[in-house]
Formats: structure tokens, sequence, C-alpha cells
DNA sequence: CCCCGGATATGAACATCGTTCAAAACATAT
DNA sequence: ATATGTTTTGAACGATGTTCATATCCGGGG
């Protein structure tokens, strides 16, 4: 056909530039030009590729939130469910710290106004929705699926919201080297907290 | 002096005219030229009233900060604290609801690598951690000053990463009818699942 | 009343960015 | 070899943040 073997499809190579290009210099510093650059492509070859920069980032996101996914995904499928949760928890924090500007770019990108989160991509993040929602079953089956479906979504974003104070080195962001033990307090009172209202 | 008397300072007509395009477009919707045309100024204007675009949001942002820190003001000052932890993190959904993209550029906004949050800003900041660090030193005093300092952040971590994902309408956030509820819930076991282990 | 001097405001010009598209280069079939 | 369809190219365009020589303003002294 048309591939030289050494040099892969030139959409592999403007998602594995653009990866590179995030991991070391943040979303806000990508650019169209450096990306094509280190991809061996003309600055126009992008944009035949993709329909444009913020569907290759798009790409870039969908091979984080899959990495992310790996990294939640579950070890001891017989353990506790409080111990799960707190390995979930764990993990997540734990990515965030190791893959900085990738993760946060997972958070901070937006499409233009008006333009709609392709299928494919909305998919895929249900992946980390269910490795919560395993050990919340468990935990809460006095709730209905729909409370745990919501429930699942609060507790990801306790998380998260602490992780990305934090990692966001904003005033009130945790420092670093706390993240982890309050991150395990947290967890600890999420699980402990349900009693002696019908809300929780 | 120089001062027409209906034309307020060339700064502040600078940040009303971005606090509104912000409301108006959200933060990256936010153009030098836009700005200086609804300040009525020359867009050279911008750059001899502050150092650069980021820094007018600087000043937006404390702006909103300090609406934040009146929403949170205290309205019942002896009531119970969990009473207290309840209408705070509720007037901060509350908050950011009806100020979504005021209240997401402060979180969006990022300063160039390498400069500095200036002090005055960053004072500010303390405001919202000592509205939260009222009531929990009434809940937590077996914790020392120093960790108690560290779970406030905990605290107003978790409940504004849920806030956030919800308002950014990511797949994984709630539905904004859901969120008040959920906090609410969140807020509860947050303060009632402290028992039997040291760290929490 | 005019003119001066310093502060202030102006907007044309520049560098950099994402994006487009006519033309060139390439691959395959006849 | 030639033709035909596909892919790649990079000059050009419009939008953006920023700079800076120039113009404008304004109070006070001749």
């Amino acid at each position: 056909m048309r591939n030289d073997p050494d040099k892969p499809d030139l959409k592999t190579r403007l998602i594995d530039a653009a990866e590179a290009e995030i991991a070391e210099k943040g979303l806000a510093g990508l650019k169209a030009r450096a990306v094509t650059a280190r991809a061996g492509s003309a600055l126009g070859g992008l944009y035949t590729a993709f329909e444009d920069l913020d569907r290759l980032v798009l790409h870039v996101n969908s091979r984080t939130l899959a990495r992310l996914g790996d990294a939640l995904a579950p070890s001891q499928p017989d353990a506790a469910p409080e111990t799960v949760m707190q390995t979930l928890a764990g993990a997540y924090a734990r990515f965030a710290l190791e893959n900085r500007r990738l993760w946060s770019a997972l958070f901070e990108h937006r499409l233009p106004e008006g333009v709609e989160m392709p299928a494919w991509h909305r998919a895929e993040h249900e992946v980390l929705i269910a490795r919560i929602g395993a050990p919340l079953a468990v935990l809460r089956h006095d709730l209905s699926a729909e409370q745990r479906a919501l429930r699942v979504r609060t507790l990801f974003g306790a998380v998260h919201g602490v992780v990305h104070l934090s990692l966001q080195e904003r005033l009130v962001g945790l420092p670093e080297a706390q993240l982890l033990p309050e991150i395990a307090a947290l967890v600890h009172a999420l699980i402990h907290g349900s009693g002696g209202k019908p809300d929780a």
C-alpha cells in the first residue's frame, strides 16, 4: 500500500506528537506547528488527519483515559469494598501526580461552544464510573440503582476535587505531600458517614 | 485633577468590561480588543493600566472572590456547626450556579509558567478557608491546628470537585438538578464519618 | 491668552497563532 | 508512459496579544 514500515500512520504520529507536547508543556502550550514538526509532517497535514486541533486533543485524552482506566483496574476482586475504594482513590491520585499535564488536559480541555462531545469519547468515561460503581453497589444496596448512579459521581467528584486543587497549586489546595493521607481520610469519612439520615 | 465625574478610572472601567465579557462569553472568549472597546479606551490602554491581559483577569477574579466571600459570610453565628457546614456548602454551590462563568474563571485561569501569584491575591483566598475553618474547629477539636488546616482544604476540595464536574458538563459530572441534594449528602457523610480511625 | 512639560492615551505595526486551499507530489491502474 | 484519484504540502489569511513612537490632554507660568 502506502506504508513505510518504519513510519506509523499520520494520525498516530500526530497523536504521539501531541501527547508528548502536552506532557512537556501542558495543554496551553500545544501549538499546531510544534505538533506537526514533531510528527514529521507539514502544517496542513494536521487538518487532513483531524478536523481541527481540538479533535486531536480529544484523541490524546482518549489515550490518557484508557491508561487511567487501566490504573484503576480491579486488582483484588474480592477484597472488602472499603479497601477497594481506598485503592481506587489512591490510584487515582497517584495517576494524577505521575501524569500531571496529561491528566490536567483531561479536565482543562473544552470543545468550542456548541460542538457536542463525540459519542465514542463519551463512552470512554463510563469506565471510570463503573470502577467506582462496583464497590459502591456492595456498600450501599440500600440505595436504588439510580441513586447509586448519582452517588458514584459525587464520590468521584469529591476525590477529584481534592486532587485537582492540590495539583493546580492554587492556594486553596493541599500541599502535595499531604495529598494521599488526606484522601484516605476523605474516603474513610465518605464510607462511614452514611448513618442517621435518609439522604446519606 | 483629571477625572470626568461620569467616567470612572480607566483601571475600573477595564475591570468592569472584562468582568462583563467573561460573564457573557467565558474566560476563553475574553479578547483584548473587545474589552478595550467596551471600556471605551484604545487597545493600548489596557497595557498602560495593567501589565497584560492575565493581570486584568486577576483583578476580575479578585472581585469574584470577594463576592464569593460575602456569599459565604456567617449568617447565624451560633447555629450548630453541622448546620453551618451545610449552609456553606449549599451557598458555595448556589454561587457557582448563579455565577457560572465568573466562578469558572476563578479556577480555569492560569498565569504563564514561572510568574508567581501576587501576594494580595493570595491573601484573598484565605477568606474562604477561614469560613470553613470556624465550624470545623468546633467539630474537630480532637485535631491539631495543623491537621485542621489541612482538613479544611480537603473539605473545600471535595465540595468544590463535585460542583466543578457538574458545571463543566463533563460526562462524569452530576446533572445539575441533583447537585444540591448530593452535596448535602456529601457534607453529611463528611461530618459523620470520622469515627473508628486515627486519621479521620 | 499662549505655551510648555510631563503624564496619559492612542492605534498602526509586529509576532504568533489556528486554519484554509490551490498546487505539487505520490500511488495505482490501464 | 499516461492518466486518474488520493495525499501532502506550505504560502497565505484572519484573529489575537503586545509594543512603542506619536498624539493628546491638562495644569501652571510667562
